[in-house]
DNA sequence: TAGTGGTCTAGACCACTCA
DNA sequence: GAGTGGTCTAGACCACTAT
């Protein structure tokens, strides 16, 4: 008998998992057994216990019982980026600047991509942001007027594209991508940089209940690091 | 009145918010009143409501309510990469080869950064990771053997010393860090490109209670791309 | 078929924080 | 001080699956 509360119950198990005394792959006890060593309900414990499997550290089945996951998939969690937020996090003063907002039907491939009509136009937009005066990310953007077209009334100057999404449209799905490319000569241009430079690049696609809502890329100054913790 | 089970909760209430019924940065009603509502326990209200704060989706304070997140905070989960996977995840054969493996002391900085005493050996490894026989990703490693002497004896041509280590090794923390750098000569030599190419490196360390265990960093084939779902 | 985790309930008390 | 979420409990039933 320890302690409850299942946070300290889900830090105990860790340990003891650590320490190897369940080593990897292992069978660990069943969550009465632990309940009653732990002086605690089930209940508690399954918390604790599902936490851990959660976090990548268990697999649980009925009947086959809880097991320390042997090739242990550690997941790592991080916000989306919103720049304002990334420079400022550095103690630098964030400015932004649009430099294009046009309504233009997408090459083909990235309407293909977007779900739009063939000859249905979009919002691009181009926008720097700065830190400190310096530019620290170019971003390239499109934007689905059918789901947002509000848009086109919004003050983007004051407050960039980004965060007026993100305050405006309700939740919605998306994936990322990172990659690496050299600078093409408009890239070096934007961020101030020399052709050829290597960039890191996010590219997010945003999604409302299978409509599309926006497409952005974008170039960070070159050094930029990506942080994760696991 | 609707239905029951916390996912079923969990559901209904993200629904809610998608369209629009609480606006992002509304009070949503307290547990009891959906508890009331939904015809199930406030425990089974309170589980949906915590799995949506997890999610970045809710933000709720003791006295202050349950809010939509007015500023969603997205959180995007990977597994922590592990290359063969990576490799094998494409349909493409895995197979990897070390080309170095050896006792050296690092310099300075690393040693810094690694823990490590000043003139502190530690075992350096360069592996080459090949998808379908081409080169796909060009890892250099230090490991502490302090921390995991038996790595010498390990069969490093069978399985990549990253696989033997999460396999050996307990739950350990860690970060990881992502960016974009210009292919050095040597590193462009080992992926078969050219100087300067762009190439996306992950750098992660690894700890077990404090201890440096090992530092990879992996420059990957030019092209590659670091998926992610929000 | 039996054992394990998954989940629900009803009630209770506590901890935080807003007014 | 009062209202909200955070958590624990004890008991119950169900669903899956290994044997």
């Amino acid at each position: 008998m320890i302690k409850k509360s299942h946070h300290t119950v889900r830090q105990s198990i860790q340990q003891r998992i650590e320490t190897g005394e369940w080593p990897l792959g292992a069978l660990i006890p069943g969550e009465i057994v632990l309940a009653a060593e732990y002086g605690c309900a089930r209940t508690t414990i399954n918390r604790a216990l599902q936490a851990l499997a959660d976090a990548g550290m268990l697999i649980r089945k009925r009947k086959g019982g809880t097991r320390v996951c042997s090739m242990p998939v550690r997941l790592a969690k991080f916000a989306i980026p919103i720049v304002r937020e990334q420079v400022e996090a550095t103690g630098c003063q964030y400015k932004h600047q649009v430099v294009v907002n046009i309504l233009k039907v997408p090459e083909k491939e990235i309407a293909a991509g977007l779900n739009l009509a063939s000859g249905e136009k979009a919002n691009y937009l181009e926008t720097l942001h700065f830190a400190n005066g310096k530019p620290f990310a170019f971003e390239q953007r499109w934007v689905n007027l059918k789901a947002v077209p509000t848009i086109l009334t919004a003050p983007l100057h004051e407050i960039s594209a980004n965060e007026w999404l993100v305050k405006t449209v309700p939740f919605s799905s998306g994936d990322v991508v990172f990659y690496a490319t050299n600078a093409e000569q408009r890239i070096a241009d934007a961020i101030e940089t020399t052709l050829g430079t290597a960039i890191f690049v996010s590219d997010r696609t945003t999604w409302f209940k299978e409509e599309f809502i926006t497409k952005v890329k974008l170039y960070y100054q070159a050094g930029f690091q990506l942080y994760t913790q696991l």
